[in-house]
DNA sequence: CACCTTTGCGAAAAGGTTTTCGCATAGGAC
DNA sequence: GTCCTATGCGAAAACCTTTTCGCAAAGGTG
């Protein structure tokens, strides 16, 4: 068990085992068909290699073989301000959980939202020959990649709209809202609110308004429409909700369901609702979007999911599938997937009550 | 603009600029002052590498100077069923801006509870040669590191309380709570209630009992104590902290505010006050723990603060600097870094009602 | 004019691994 | 006993950068 304190080559096994180092790369990788080991050798060089403690250079590989065996990740950090965007937890640890599962590791770069910043990352990703690149599609969109990445790296995108020919990992944020409007449907209710920010603010503010509206009509439901101002953090975004449905609950009524397009919003609703005296479900039905506060909500709040873990999970996989082909970039048909959103049933939807 | 798809290497760009590569490198890294350039050729290099799209090999360079620039982190990433644990989304954020900014960058390790997992994330790191670790507590005390690790590696772990030599940054639990107590008194309360787990289940129920037991002493107040039981997903803490509070009521009354190990029991307290028709903060005043889901509940929730940021930063900090001394190593005495939590004070604190 | 100093740049080694190529030895067949 | 083959292992090149050392040329001084 002697450990040499810091830096054991494959020289100090070569020479403890009484073979040449060559021999020790072909018992320690037993990839390459260049050559059989006998049995006895074999056993020698484990022996030392173990009692050394010898581990190989990660770099000295990785210059030779020019592959990395790493994936680089960049990730979206939100605003210093908020809180972190817990947002990215569940998405990042899929693909981290994925990508080590293949053997390789994650680089990871997090960009804030300046853009010298996300510049750096992808060149510093860029120099660390990583095998392959997964970007969030807001960073890809405001920053100019081709002008400082190897073409030749492979990049799988998520959440990204635009046109591209890169293979792109997609929330199809209209499934789960079919499901909501269905399910709320089966629960009898009849005349549902919608509470979201203006269209125009975000394509999936559009999206998922529009999902709403043609489930509505197709299901031969009624709808109103509650338009939300947005502000920037969460606990304005919850505080905006409130107040707009307890101001829109004090002039209409009828709507026995709401549906929002996001947690926050949801979130906001159950206040303005108790602070109305109404109930959650009994009295209103609400839905929420994201699926991230949701558990959390009393009642446990009936959420769409944004299906972060498999969002992360698909684009590990294509990154580890883009990287791994040799005959890479071969997709000249470009590969979009779209992870369908899903409708989690807690407990803030019931039965529609008979109300006016 | 030629950029060649893939390799331009320091050769090329000496060629194109009828140098030799030495002088490349010296043009490129001021840093070494073995051997002044001429402004001319300073120039004509710059262009050349410009125009070649050069970018320096990582490997190569890391294999030579045998630094990686590099700083490993190991992340607790909770159970996979949960929903990725958004808990470290702060404390990771705040690490990876810390060391981009010195220049370095991160190599991420997600260590979920499986200890064969992060054995291997471990050798990973090692065999990368990072210049530094930053490692959670419990997987430190969860695995023999020292068997895996090259000893000469700087370490420095986030709240680990048992005894190393190892630099340490923990969360000092009891600041906030005396905070919160001391808040409360001044808001006139007398008699609080203390909601948490047994304090057997985990060193930080204990401390943060014992603060709030001890804070309630020296003001000379009141307290009671309801002690919950713990399921591990958020939602059932949730829901189990409602339920204990709500049986609670029935029996018992006269406390004006509630303290809370930790958010979810907090969340339960709210929908267990709502229930019993009591008003948070007008009857009964509640105060949370952690601060990640404090902002988005109703009314904004005052909570002490876990400054999983501050941790994070004072972490990257501390390995950064052990990563630059040469004569690292040289800390004999251990630096343990307390960060104080800190009392955020938002809407759910409010001068005590006259309640009996 | 000769010698010395300074300045600018090239040559080459080092760093640790992988892999190809070729050599040597052992075993079998005739 | 000789020749051939198969098998096991060593030598050395290649990967790309950094850095030391030394050489050469230019400029200044005696």
């Amino acid at each position: 068990m002697t450990r040499k304190s810091s830096k054991v080559t494959i020289e100090d096994v070569a020479r403890r085992a009484k073979v040449s180092p060559g021999t020790v790369s072909k018992v320690l990788n037993p990839s390459s068909e260049s050559g059989r080991i006998s049995e006895a050798c074999s056993q020698a060089v484990r022996k030392a290699a173990l009692q050394l403690g010898y581990q190989p250079n990660y770099h000295a590989r990785s210059l030779l073989t020019g592959k990395a065996r790493a994936i680089g990740v960049v990730l979206n950090q939100g605003d210093a301000e908020e809180n972190g965007a817990p947002f990215w937890a569940p998405m990042f640890n899929a693909i981290d959980t994925t990508i080590r599962a293949s053997g390789r590791h994650v680089v990871i770069v997090g960009a804030v939202d300046d853009l010298t910043d996300v510049a750096n990352g992808l060149r510093f990703l860029n120099e660390h020959r990583v095998d392959a690149l997964v970007i969030p599609g807001f960073v890809f969109a405001a920053h100019p990649i081709s002008a400082t990445m190897d073409s030749a790296l492979p990049i799988v995108l998520t959440e990204f709209h635009g046109p591209t020919s890169l293979p792109v990992v997609n929330l199809d944020d209209a499934v789960g809202v079919v499901e909501a409007v269905t399910h709320l449907a089966q629960l009898g209710h009849r005349r549902l609110l919608w509470m979201g920010p203006p269209p125009e603010l975000h394509r999936s503010c559009a999206v998922r308004r529009d999902a709403f509206l043609k489930a509505v009509q197709n299901l031969g439901l009624e709808s109103t429409e509650l338009c939300l101002v947005r502000p920037r953090t969460d606990q304005e975004q919850v505080a905006a909700a409130r107040a707009s449905l307890l101001n829109f609950i004090a002039e209409h009524s009828g709507f026995t369901a709401v549906v929002c397009y996001e947690e926050t919003a949801a979130l906001g609703a159950y206040a303005a609702l108790a602070n109305a005296g109404l109930r959650v479900p009994e009295d209103v039905s609400v839905i929420g979007f994201d699926d991230i506060y949701a558990p959390v909500a009393w009642p446990p709040m009936t959420a769409i999911s944004h299906q972060l873990q498999k969002i992360g999970r698909v684009a590990a996989l294509r990154a580890i599938e883009l990287a791994s082909s040799d005959t890479a970039r071969a997709g000249f048909q470009q590969q979009i997937e779209q992870i369908p959103s899903q409708l989690m049933i807690r407990q803030s939807t019931a039965t529609a009550a008979l109300r006016g």
